[in-house]
RNA sequence: GCGAAAGUGGCGGAAUUGGCAGACGCACCAGACUUAGGAUCUGGCGGGGCAACCCGUGGGGGUUCGAGUCCCCCCUUUCGCACCA
């Protein structure tokens, strides 16, 4: 009890009086004094060891932004995790919970241009201020571990990282076409490009730019990344299932068309194709131009049904043909412009399909057909080849361009059946006709085969001739992290004019982000203008050479930073294998579904890079990943342009730390959203007071107690004995499955209820001492990873020595938990008519011969016939009459 | 358009396997106490009806002795993907 007001409930009692003095809980007083003594203690919540006997248990919370201050998000991810760390070190686990600040990135510098602060200044005060509030509330971080990105003793290995990658050419250059936001004045990467806008811009549309950018070759890893989904079964189904399409597999083939030199086919070749006679391999290069258009397809099957090739409007081979055909220049020119205005008009999905015939016509390698080339707006030049075969009668989108261009139809798919075969009528009503289990028509000597099997035939068919072969697409690109910005990672590479891209050699790592720079407006990467860092001298001809001036994406930061946790202060590599392999993978990891594929597809190829590497020797990082629903509150995302922010300062000031966090439990299930009311928190905090005011009256009982005896328990003993055991049973269960805090928050509350309803039979002694005290003991210790401030506090008041920390998680007892009796709802044809209460264990009969004794019962039953009586043991009986 | 999740009192939510719908909490109502508080305690609280009883889990159908839960059709909301050949 706080000092003062032990004070006044002396002064009460001196005056003889009968005291009027009630115990208040004042979460205040109690947190700050707790605070204090955690705080002392560096080591509290340290890990133990690699060698602990101790099974490992590596909890982990997404590291945030030090923007400088937590928002209810934080707030409900750390509540979760913290309950869960503070539980599995009850349950006698070896627990490695670690925090840190994924401290680099964009907004240090909008700040530094706003207030005139170093970047690094304003981070690491952010981070100061954002360690305060988290230790306000009372998280068991074991800050020996803490990792900052944004410091040179964790950035170096992130250059240290990109030149293995580089010796291994998972790391390249190559000038491409890359997202580019304006506002962030830097390229994007294509993960971080959200509907077409910018991730962080969500208005702002993003630009293409052509420039020199370095890659990460993680398209080298994607089937595996994708093979290994399936491992992943601690991970929502919905965070596999964004991966898996964003890896985008395809299987299909590629096919090349020949373009047609204008005008040469002979008669021969036209007569043999209107006989329809197989004409692969084809011609000898009578009519070829020689140059080909490869195009990829997922319907090989249909390629004698393809009456055009398409082409994307940036495809090089438009460029070429525009450069010699004014009009087409024009038309292609349109095109773009067209494609850029339904862009900036929001319009973000399919927008109209246009097109463009270029004059031209390609050979079909199958059939031999002459297919006009056109440009259509619907071809995306960076997935397949940027070329297609146009199968009208067979693709929907093919299908609305063709009835748009009145381009051919060929119908060469039907589905399978016997009989007469369908008319022209049926065939026109069925297309576009796109699915795969049917059958082949008019394809030649394909004719006949059903779709999956003349796809093998025809792609093995095309391979063997050499004009295509079986190909898998996938629509993951490799990953460009160049950021022309400046606070981030300096890539650790030089341009020597005679040795070229020169990697920066290992011992003169790190290459140290110049801290004192004036932040400007102006474009292009801030470290361009920074000489002192431009120049520098070639580590192979020792030359004048420059360094590269982009900085790392910061999501690589982010990548590996989890391992880092395990040896934060290792300064000969990035972490020490070994205290690795005892610690991954990670067991829980816990975030926002936001992550699902950035940060979390980058993670996991950052683990295989690190496996080649022989550093690892996980497949994957994460074991178990769990999404936490939005804070939300009136119904929308809390953000300050809805006016709708609680600030976590605030409710711990005004309900204390305990009551913020329990309430981020208690209000829904945590993988639910949550809607943030605060007048739930005033009622979780009168819970407390509840809690803590019993605990107040009876601690001097509850001291002398333990521990208490079996038997003869009064029954009022018994059923306080039973509800604390059922409140055990379900928490452990929870922990151990479904999460659902919420549901076990209400549980303890329920506990709570029978114990002061109970109140008078604790007063009078009829609840003994011993029983009191095992009731108070265990609640303290069901407490403990929601309301770890109050649990502290009763676990000291009823005299505990021992860490609450460690202190093992109550057992449940099956003979304390079982109900000797219980209720069994009788049901007349399905409806509840009344209640009969029976011993636990009584037989099918005695419930069947209670219920048909029941007063209210045989006056419903009288004078009718029982059909049936259906008795379910322990749950109901149901008595169906006619 | 495709895919996933969800829809239960005034509100947040509970009902883990088909078995008493609404646990727990908020708000509200009535009362007690009082050093008048953002305090505490007691009781009430899905709708209708004096009552017996009837109705009730987005809507419609079905399976079953019994459906919030399973099946079919439809509606709404949220999230993800969105010309991926």
């Amino acid at each position: 009890m706080p000092t003062n007001q032990k004070a006044e409930a002396a002064s009460q009692a001196a005056t003889g009086e009968p005291s009027s003095f009630e115990v208040r809980y004042t979460p205040a007083e109690i947190e700050a004094k707790w605070q204090a003594r955690w705080e002392s203690q560096p080591d509290l919540y340290a890990a133990e060891a690699a060698a602990s006997p101790k099974q490992k248990y590596y909890v982990l919370e997404m590291l945030p932004y030090p923007s400088g201050q937590l928002h209810m998000g934080h707030v409900r991810n750390y509540s979760i995790g913290d309950a869960l760390a503070r539980y599995m070190w009850m349950q006698g686990y070896n627990v490695l919970h670690p925090m840190g600040w994924d401290a680099f990135g964009l907004p240090a510098e909008n700040a530094a241009l706003k207030n005139n602060t170093p970047p690094r200044e304003w981070t690491l005060g952010n981070i100061a201020a954002m360690k305060r509030q988290m230790n306000r509330l009372g998280l068991s971080y074991d800050w020996r571990n803490e990792v900052t990105t944004c410091l040179p003793d964790y950035y170096r290995w992130n250059q240290w990282f990109f030149l293995r990658m580089y010796e291994r050419g998972l790391a390249y250059r190559k000038k491409s076409k890359v997202n580019w936001c304006p506002q962030c004045a830097t390229v994007l990467a294509n993960e971080q490009v959200v509907n077409g806008c910018c991730w962080r811009h969500e208005e702002q549309i993003v630009e293409q730019r052509d420039l020199e950018q370095w890659f990460l070759r993680i398209t080298n890893y994607a089937q595996e990344l994708l093979d290994d989904l399936s491992k992943l079964d601690g991970w929502p189904e919905k965070v596999r299932t964004m991966q898996r399409n964003w890896i985008g597999r395809s299987d299909g083939a590629q096919v090349e068309f020949e373009l047609e030199d204008a005008g040469t086919v002979s008669e021969d070749e036209e007569k043999a194709r209107k006989a329809g006679t197989a004409l692969l391999p084809v011609r000898e290069g009578v009519r070829g131009t020689g140059q080909k258009i490869p195009v990829f397809t997922t319907r090989i099957d249909t390629i004698y049904g393809a009456t055009s090739v398409q082409l994307a409007p940036e495809h090089p081979l438009v460029k070429e043909m525009a450069a010699a055909d004014p009009g087409l220049s024009d038309a292609v020119a349109a095109l773009l412009e067209q494609q850029r205005k339904a862009r900036e008009a929001g319009d973000v999905g399919a927008i109209e399909k246009h097109g463009a015939f270029t004059g031209h016509y390609a050979i079909n390698p199958f059939s031999g057909d002459r297919l006009p080339v056109w440009v259509g707006n619907y071809i995306l030049l960076d997935y397949g080849t940027g070329a297609i075969m146009s199968v009208p009668a067979h693709d929907d989108r093919d299908y609305e361009f063709a009835k748009k261009y009145g381009l051919e139809i060929k119908v060469v798919v039907l589905p399978r059946r016997t009989g007469e075969p369908p008319t022209g009528g049926e065939v026109q009503a069925l297309l576009p006709f796109t699915s795969e289990e049917s059958m082949l028509i008019n394809s030649g000597e394909f004719s006949s085969l059903g779709c999956v099997e003349a796809q093998h035939k025809m792609a093995a068919g095309a391979e063997e001739h050499g004009f295509g072969k079986p190909t898998v697409t996938y629509r993951l690109k490799d990953w460009g992290v160049s950021r022309q910005r400046y606070w981030g990672t300096p890539i650790p590479m030089i341009y020597c004019p005679n040795d070229g891209i020169v990697p920066v050699p290992d011992d003169q790592l790190p290459v140290l982000l110049p801290e004192q720079i004036a932040i400007t407006q102006q474009g292009g990467s801030p470290l361009a203008r920074v000489p002192e860092f431009v120049n520098t001298t070639c580590p192979k001809c020792g030359g004048k050479a420059l360094r590269e001036t982009d900085t790392m994406d910061t999501f690589v930061d982010s990548s590996w930073y989890f391992y880092r946790y395990t040896d934060a202060k290792n300064d000969k590599a990035p972490f020490d294998p070994a205290t690795v392999a005892y610690w991954f993978p990670i067991d829980q990891y816990i975030g926002g579904v936001e992550h699902a594929i950035l940060h979390l597809i980058y993670s996991r190829f950052w683990t295989k890079v690190m496996r080649d590497l022989g550093l690892v020797k996980n497949d994957e990082p994460v074991e178990r990943l769990f999404t936490q629903g939005m804070v939300i509150r009136n119904g929308a995302k809390m953000s300050k342009s809805k006016g709708n922010v609680v600030s976590p300062d605030e409710m711990v000031e005004r309900f204390g730390a305990d009551a913020t966090r329990m309430y981020s439990l208690f209000a829904a299930p945590p993988d639910r959203d949550l809607d943030w009311q605060e007048d739930g928190v005033a009622g979780v905090s009168r819970f407390l007071g509840r809690v803590y005011r019993f605990a107040m009256k009876h601690e001097e009982r509850a001291k002398s107690g333990r521990p208490p005896a079996a038997m003869n328990l009064s029954p009022v003993s018994q059923a306080i004995l039973r509800k604390l055991h059922q409140t055990i049973r379900k928490i452990t269960e929870d922990f151990a499955g479904r999460w659902h805090f919420n549901t076990c928050i209400a549980a303890i509350m329920e506990l709570v209820n029978t114990l002061t309803a109970a109140d008078a039979a604790i007063a009078s002694g009829e609840v003994p001492d011993a029983v009191l005290a095992e009731v108070l003991r265990t609640l303290t210790l069901l407490l403990a990873p929601f309301a770890p401030y109050l649990a502290f506090e009763l676990w000291e008041e009823i005299g505990e020595k021992e860490n609450l920390l460690r202190a093992p998680w109550p057992k449940f007892e099956e003979a304390l938990a079982r109900e000797e009796q219980i209720e069994i709802p009788v049901q007349i044809n399905g409806k509840l008519r009344s209640v009969v209460r029976m011993d636990a264990g009584a037989d099918e009969a005695a419930v069947r011969d209670a219920a048909l004794a029941d007063e209210k019962i045989a006056a419903l039953i009288a004078g009718k016939e029982i059909v049936r009586i259906i008795v379910v043991p322990r749950k109901l009986i149901n008595i169906v009459v006619k």
